[in-house]
Parts: structure tokens; sequence; C-alpha cells
RNA sequence: GGGGGCGUGGCGGAAUCGGUAGACGCGCUCGACUCAAAAUCGAGUGACCGACGGUCGUGAGGGUUCGAGUCCCUCCGCCCCCA
């Protein structure tokens, strides 16, 4: 062997991981050298095993986390860096439909493939923990947990709203739905109330919300999710319904605004609005209602932005804090989902209710005080100010206002302060087969009753037609043998819904610390040993509901005693998307990367799906066809997806994570460049190189530390350390790529040899490990001792000082380190470049900034 | 509409307790080696001008400062999330 052959080396050391177990995480107190150590538990999101197999998104967060593992072990920690798979889910469901083949299978093989993929990476997984979600030993689990929470009263049955698809016989998810009709069929979508599963996530949105600041997570991930929870605070006011004994209750965030209100709204599903609407106002309102029946929360908000709609129901309220008889109107912006379905309206200072009125004409009451001559007339006044038109309340503050408004109320007992939250509980039923069985079995009589712990897991029946029955029951249903059952003698059908696909991600970080454990979805103290997580990294697009999600589960055990814990992950970090150059003619056909040129001549094309005119100089390989080049997100209809292992292929695994590391900061959304890898690749051929002879495949000598290169050895040492345990992955690639440099060919003597190849480790641990057993190490480099760097190292006997005549660089002159400031100064001054400038001027004033410039101001 | 993030060479990016803007890499140019090519090595590479010097330059405009990519104000554009 000669040359840097990574497809030589690569295969050689995956294996020899794999066979010593190198990187089996031991549990306490087994007889193992590691097992003593104090623990890091890094977590990579883990991926859903789509028959697409992985694309280079993948391999990012797994390299950074990879990374991260490597160098925790060196520091002296037993590392835990788990991988398995979130199985269950639509996509092989669909799959089984199309290619008429069971979804297990098609995720067996799917599972295979990637682990194929994976190995070829070099990631340091403790692959014996590995765990798959639709693994009847896992879900077993899931089912159990749901079954504690439904013994804290968190699991419920109610009749919720679903999308319904007639023309499919299907629940579709909301994603699903765009307009009213299904994304893929075009098929009319209605929403139909149905029996369903659903998690009381709302009795923990407090918690949920409070625990929030303890965590080391993204500021823009923890905004989100406090957007998502949602917490207002405000008062509950009841109103009565003039000339009848019925009553309503609003929520609102302005009680002290309540003598402004001058109509009420009701949500098109409020049970009141049947009963209140007046005669001649039926047929009305009885159509409005109709029409917002079918249209999803968003839709109904996105659409009141542009325009207001609403019917009067003919019926009036009473003001509490004033007697008076106001409208109430129903429109479809209020949502029976959020506070109470009802709201009332205060125009002069809501921007909403001030356009609602302006469009039906409604009156508009000053009640908080406006600087001077705003006209709320023409436009709300949200800001604060005193209270006016108020009786009593008048000149408070709003704080005050508040208050006050709210405990007149609370006397009387027509309201009272009430904190509310847009969270609401989660839809955990699916209409689906490949996804978790509910433990559950219905009675003839109506019970709901759990299956005994003794007899889960529920398994899934075997089925070949996963389509819903003609009567629009789960697919499940199809499962007659299975579905009948009996519970305690009595005749009984089993549940035929299935958990969505966020049930099995919701506790994957426990089951990993104990994945064998038949007894116990995993044993409280290796929980206590191994949780939390220390470090989770994966895509933003879980930055709101996997983590809630998760977070709600982990407190629930928390709560039950089985996690000691409160929150699951500690420190959060979120990788960036990758993105690709794509190439479409001006017909919108995409072309591959490889089968396109660039030229020098430019030619304008137009393009037909957005009528711009546009300049290229890229064309179909061998045509005239021009293309344009845009940079898009990764996708199969856009031809420009990366296979990493084509890079690894042409390059190495090394050069794959090394390039990835390289792109720029690891959250950062970035363009793939395939000729980006060409140059890690030359910095790695360089350091095999630097150590190997060509010629011969020998291991070189070591040779003589140069000053120069153990200062920027220390130097690369350093900006290592600090970039991973910062997660700045970028730059110490390039502090080692100087180091490299700065050897000149010449290898350094082994001990600055040795600390180089380590701090490589982590990145390129193929070739590392390579270079480590050729200089007679047995075990392997991850087992190596961290190197510290020598701050003395760091500093050159000179430096290099920038000198300013007014602030514009004239000159730099070189000084020794310790320089003080006169010599510093004398030296400047007497740089012929300087001098000239400040010649025949005075200077006012001398700046020096030791080490880095001197700045002199003249006149 | 609300929230978060980002605008730096031909490209990815570096430098933010204010202190030499463009590290490192890609691409490009030139040179060495070679019959030649590949590979490798070396040099150069922000723009402009009267080039050992100078002017301009970090989305645009203004401000603070001896000094601003970095701080402050106004504006423009892009991305993500939510409504």
């Amino acid at each position: 062997m000669s040359r840097y052959r990574p497809a030589d080396i690569e295969p050689r050391w995956q294996r020899w991981w794999a066979e010593q177990q190198v990187f089996r995480a031991p549990d306490p107190g087994e007889d193992h050298p590691r097992a003593h150590l104090p623990k890091y538990y890094v977590l990579s999101m883990f991926p859903y095993p789509s028959g697409a197999g992985l694309h280079v998104g993948h391999p990012l967060s797994y390299t950074a986390v990879d990374i991260v593992a490597r160098y925790k072990r060196m520091r002296g920690f037993n590392v835990l860096n788990p991988m398995g798979f979130d199985a269950f889910g639509l996509p092989a469901e669909r799959a089984a439909v199309r290619e008429g083949r069971h979804p297990a299978d098609i995720t067996r093989e799917n599972i295979a493939n990637f682990k194929r993929q994976l190995g070829r990476l070099g990631f340091s997984f403790d692959w014996s923990r590995e765990v798959t979600t639709s693994d009847p030993d896992y879900y077993k689990w899931t089912q159990w947990i749901f079954l504690r929470l439904r013994d804290k009263g968190l699991a419920y049955l109610a009749e919720v709203p679903v999308n319904w698809c007639p023309a499919q016989g299907t629940v579709l998810a909301n994603e699903e739905v765009v307009d009213g009709r299904y994304v893929e069929t075009g098929d009319p979508v209605e929403r139909r109330l149905m029996r369903q599963w659903m998690l009381r996530i709302t009795a923990y949105a407090q918690r949920l919300l409070d625990d929030l600041d303890e965590l080391d997570w993204p500021e823009g991930v923890l905004e989100m999710q406090r957007q998502w929870i949602g917490r207002s605070e405000g008062a509950e006011v009841t109103f009565q319904v003039a000339d009848r004994d019925d009553s309503f209750v609003v929520f609102t965030t302005r009680p002290d605004t309540l003598f402004g209100a001058t109509w009420c709204v009701l949500a098109p599903e409020h049970p009141l609005v049947a009963r209140i609407t007046a005669p001649e106002r039926r047929a009305e309102v009885e159509a409005y209602v109709e029409q917002a029946r079918n249209r999803s929360d968003m839709e109904r908000q996105l659409a009141a932005e542009k325009e207001k709609t609403g019917v009067f129901t003919g019926a009036f309220a009473v003001n509490p804090v004033n007697g008076q008889r106001i409208p109430i109107w129903v429109a479809d912006y209020v949502l029976m989902s959020y506070g109470t379905g009802a709201i009332m309206a205060v125009p002069a200072h809501d921007e909403r209710d001030h356009a609602f009125a302006r469009a039906f004409d409604l009156p508009i009451v000053q009640v908080i005080g406006a600087p001077e001559g705003w006209d709320v007339r023409e436009k709300a006044w949200t800001g604060a100010g005193p209270l006016v038109n108020s009786g009593e309340f008048d000149g408070l503050d709003a704080a005050e206002g508040k208050a006050r408004v709210t405990a007149w109320l609370e006397e009387r007992g027509l309201g009272r302060a009430k904190v509310n939250y847009k969270l609401r509980d989660w839809l955990f039923s699916r209409q689906r087969y490949w996804g978790e069985p509910f433990p559950i079995v219905h009675t003839e009589d109506g019970g709901v009753h759990a299956v005994s712990e003794d007899d889960l897991p529920v398994t899934l029946p075997f089925l070949d037609d996963f389509r819903p029955t003609p009567d629009g029951q789960p697919p499940l249903a199809r499962a007659a043998d299975w579905v009948r059952t009996t519970w305690n003698g009595q005749p009984a059908r089993r549940e035929t819904n299935t958990m969505p696909q966020w049930a099995g991600s919701c506790w994957y970080y426990l089951r990993y610390m104990d994945p064998r454990n038949d007894a116990q979805a995993f044993s409280p103290d290796l929980e206590r040993h191994w949780g939390p997580v220390d470090l989770y990294i994966g895509g933003v697009e879980h930055a709101v509901l996997h983590l809630l999600y998760a977070r709600f589960w982990h407190k629930v055990l928390y709560d039950l005693g089985l996690v000691h814990t409160r929150e699951p992950f500690k420190r959060l970090f979120n990788q960036g998307m990758i993105l690709a150059w794509s190439y479409r003619d001006a017909r919108g056909k995409y072309h591959p990367a490889d089968a396109v040129e660039e030229r020098a001549t430019p030619v304008t094309m137009t393009l037909s799906w957005s009528g711009e005119t546009v300049e290229t100089r890229w064309y179909v390989r061998g045509t005239d066809t021009p293309v344009y080049r845009s940079i898009e997100k990764m996708g199969k209809s856009k031809l420009n997806v990366v296979d990493p292992l084509e890079v690894v292929e042409r390059y190495g695994a090394d050069t794959l994570r090394v390039y990835l590391m390289f792109m720029g900061p690891l959250e950062q959304v970035k363009p793939w460049n395939m000729s980006g890898c060409e140059g890690v690749h030359r910095f790695l051929s360089r350091t095999w190189r630097l150590f190997v002879d060509e010629d011969t495949g020998e291991t070189r000598p070591f040779g003589q530390t140069t000053p120069e290169v153990r200062r920027a050895l220390h130097l690369a040492i350093k900006e290592t350390t600090e970039g991973i345990e910062s997660l700045k992955f970028n730059t110490p690639v390039s502090r080692m790529m100087e180091l490299v440099h700065a050897c000149r060919g010449e290898p350094p003597a082994r001990q600055e040899a040795e600390a180089f190849v380590k701090i490589l480790a982590p990145y390129a641990p193929h070739l590392a490990e390579e270079l480590w057993h050729r200089w007679g190490h047995e075990g392997t480099v991850a087992d190596a001792e961290w190197p510290a760097w020598d701050p003395a190292a760091l500093v050159a006997d000179t430096v290099r000082i920038a000198v300013q005549v007014r602030g514009k660089l004239r000159a730099t002159v070189e000084v020794p380190r310790d320089a003080d400031r006169d010599a510093i100064l004398a030296e400047a001054k007497a740089h012929p470049n300087v001098a000239r400038h400040i010649e025949g001027r005075e200077i006012v004033r001398e700046i020096v900034v030791p080490g880095r410039l001197v700045n002199l101001v003249v006149r």
C-alpha cells in the first residue's frame, strides 16, 4: 500500500471495532475497564427508515454526535452513543399498499439497508443497544406506558373533529389537507366527529413551560415551545343572555377593557348558538355555521386575516359591569377549542375587533386613554393608558384595572381570574395499521378496559389489506379473529385504532439505557445511572411536537417515580439542512448534476414556472438546452439528492465526515459542494503522506519538531478542544490543515505526531486508527488520552503590530513579544511609510494596544 | 401579523470583551516536476487607480468612537417557525 486508500483502511478498522466491541457502553457494576467511569450520554434523533436510504443530512448530525462521543471518551467518560429506528409510520403502510407487500417486510429491509449504509461511515454507535419501535419487545412497553398514563387519568376517549376523506374512507393528518382537499388525490375532506383517544398534556402545560428554564437549548426552540404552550393570563367573564335564562362565559386577557365591550362573538360550534338565534336570523346563521364546520381551525384563522366574516344571531347579551345590551354574533375566527369558545369584542383597543367593527358597522367605545389626537374610531389603541368611561375604575392603570375589575366580578360571582393555554390535548389515535395497537378492549356494555399486563404486548395481527373497511373502520377491524376477544369472560372487541408515530419516539432514549429488559420498560437503577441525555442533536423540525411530547411523557414517568430528572434532554442542538444545486430547463424539467455542464458564454432563458428571465451558463451536457441553476432542498423529484455512500466510494468515510464538519457551522443551512470534498481529501492524503512513505508503503521515522510546528499543534489542540465543547466543528479542521502545512512534509517527533493524530481521531477515526497502530499501539486510539495544550507554546517570540495613522493602516512592524509601549512606538514611527504620514503634523494622541496595534492620531 | 435567525470575495466560510477584514478550503492564474497528462509541490488571487504607493470595500443610509463586519438608529432583502 502506498497512496492514501481509504477503501483499504476503513473497512478493516470498522470490522476490528465491531469484533472488539470497542464502542459497547458497559453498565455500572459490569466487569469492564470503562464501567466505573463517569457517564456521558449523547443521542442522535433516530431515523425513520425510509426506502430512499440515507442522504447526506443523516450523517451530518451523526458525525457531530460521533465526534463528541469519541472526544468525551478520550476525556475519560463512559460514553453511551446508541442508535435505533423509528419504524412505525405511514410511508411503509403506503408502500405496502402500493407494492402489495407487508409493512413489516418493507421496514425490515429498509432497516437492514440503513444499517449497511451507517456501517460504512465509522460511527461509534453501541449497536448492542439498538431499538426498533415496531418491534413487539419494544412496543410492549410503549403500550405499558400508555396504560400508566391511563391509570393517572391522562388518557381518555372523546368525540373530536377529525379530517375525514369519504373517497378514501380514511382520516387524514392536518398536513395532508390543504384547502379542504386531500393533497395527494384532490378528494374533498370533511370535518367529522369521531371517538378518539386523547392524552391530557394540558394538565402538564405549566410544568412544561416552567421547566424550560433549566434547559441548555437553543433560544429559538425554547421560544417555539413557549409559544406553542401559549400561556396567557386574564379572566373568565359570565355574560347573561338578555331576556333569556341562558349565559355564556368568555375568556379575555383584557378584563380592564370590559366597559368597552360592545358585542360578543360565539364560535360556530358553540352549543348556545342554536338556542339563542332569533327565528328571523336562523337561516342565515345555520348556513354560516354549516360552512364553517368543514374548515380547519388554521384555515379559519388565516381567512380571518384577510376578510372578516360573521353573522348576527339576533340575540343580545348583558355586559355585567354596566348592564348594557350588546349583540351576540357568530364568527368562525373564534375557535371552540381555545378558551371558552366565546369572546367579548373591544374594538377600541383590539385590532381584530376593530376591523370587525368597521366591516359590520358596530359601535366603538373608548375605555383606555390614548395619546393626544388618537381617534379610536380610526385605529385601535392597544397601548397603555388609564381607564376611562369605566365608572368607578376610571384612572387606574392596566395592571391595577385588570386586578380590580376581576375582583369586582369575582365578588359578584360574575367572573374569575383565569390562566389559559393555547396548548390542546393530544389527539393520540390514528386509523392506521402500521402503529402500536392500543392495549384496550371494549365490552358490549360500553366498558373500556385495559388489557392485563401479563397479556402485553398486544401484537399487530397479520393483514394483507391495509385499507380502512368499507364502512369506515380502521384497517385493524379487518382482522375479525383478532378483534373478537374476551374480558373477564365477557365477549369484548379490541380497540382498532393505533397510536401515532410520535408514541415510540417519546421514550426511546430510556429504552437505550436498558434495551433487553423483558420485565420492565427500563430499570430505574440504570436510568439513575445513564439519565438524563447530556447532549441531543437532531433536526429543528422536531422543535415543537416531538420534544414537547417526549418531555410530557418524561414528566409523567417522573411523577411515577420511574425517572429521576424532571427533564429528559439537558442540552439540545439542531443541525442545519444541507441543500444542493438543482438544474431545471425552461419547461421546469429537472436534470441531474452529472448531466449538465458550464460553458463560457451566458445565455438568457425564460422560466416557464415563474415567468422570470434569467441568465445562465449551464447547459444539458452535449446539447444547446440551457438550464437554470439554483440551490434547493434535496429531493428525489429535483434529482439533487447526494448519496453519502457515493461520497464514501469516491473519497472515503473520513473525507465525508471531515467535509460535513468543514462546510460551516453545524446549525447553519448550507449547500453541498462535491469539490469541497476534494480539498478535504487532499488534506487527509497530505496527512497520510506525512507519516507514510508513498513509494515503499513503510511508516516514516519520526523527526524533529520545529517551534513553528509545535506552535501550530498547540493551536490546533486548543481550537479542537474548545470547538468540540462548544459544538463548533468547522474551524478545528482549518487549524489541523495549517498544522500539516507547517510540517512542510517532514514528520515531527513522536510526541507531537501522536498528539495530532489524537485530535484528528474524532473527525477521521479510520486514518487516525491506522496511524496509531502503525506506531505500535495495540489498543484503539479512541482510548488514548486527549492531549492538553501548552499555553506557552502558543505565543511566538515576536509579534506583528499594525500601525495606523488616523485610523488607517499604514504599515506593520515586527516587535519582540515583551516590547514595552515606548519600544513599540519608536519602532512604529521609524517605519518609512509611517514617517511619511506623520511628517510635519502634530501627534495629538498615541494609542497602543499591546500585541495588536498602534494608532497615531495626528492633526 | 407575531417570534427566531441571517446578509462578508466568483463559491463554502473565518474574524464579533470594537483593534491588521477575507483564516482554512473550493475555483481560477502562473510556475516547478513530466515527452505529455494525472498526481504532487510552490507562488498569486476583494475591487479600482497614476501599482514597493493609494482610494474604496462586510445588504443600504445615518450615528457613536482614535478606530466599527462587530455597538446604536432607520430602511431593504432572504430563510425558518407560528398564527
